[in-house]
DNA sequence: CTGTATCCTAGAAGATACTG
DNA sequence: CAGTATCTTCTAGGATACAG
């Protein structure tokens, strides 16, 4: 992502990082733990291989992730949230609070 | 947003609700008071209007807002927050003060 | 003022094939 | 394994006009 000028709302700022729910996912996943690129694509369902690649590309540039490149064949490449990323855990964190409330309070 | 299966991750059941940035910025003014339709329009930077009106609709329909319509003329229309979309509120602060501590911390 | 109704386009995402 | 390259498809969103 380029760097834009900084909004006035610091929601808006939040939002140009991660106004995207593939990156959501991303930072859920990599808050566990560092992960491969496999191990990503397996457990987002529904994401593309070259979504995946894009939106981790994105939040390298963004300084979110870092991406680890092992010299050995076949390629391993790992990703882990840099201290940036992990900071967005308490969004991540009240999304999944909230989330589990809806499913309770459903109704059937 | 018509009903889906509810996923296993509560972050993917939020994010079917709020996986749009516009949906965040609605929410963002309505957590502050209620608001006339032009109203959000001047204070949700970009939008336009067929995608505010239809962003309402689904937002409605999720239970996130409720609209009410007041026979007058010219038409008054004033949007506010259900307690479900209330209940939101702990994601959209902490969107809020993460933003403002990556704004402080930014090096120029 | 608060909307609908159309038409149109840019960019996101899917599918598939190929490579170091 | 972890990608890139292409091509195609799809949909969110912009522009504009009009209506109750």
């Amino acid at each position: 992502m380029e760097h834009k000028n900084l909004p006035n709302c610091p929601v808006v700022t939040t939002l140009q990082l991660i106004s995207n729910k593939w990156k959501i996912l991303i930072l859920r996943d990599l808050m566990i733990g560092t992960k491969r690129f496999h191990e990503l694509k397996s457990s987002i369902q529904g994401i593309s291989q070259k979504v995946l690649t894009a939106n981790l590309r994105s939040m390298e540039e963004d300084g979110l992730v870092h991406r680890e490149v092992y010299p050995v064949v076949p390629p391993k490449v790992e990703y882990s949230l840099t201290l940036l990323g992990q900071s967005l855990e308490p969004i991540i964190q009240a999304m999944y609070i909230w989330g589990e409330k809806y499913k309770k309070n459903i109704q059937y």
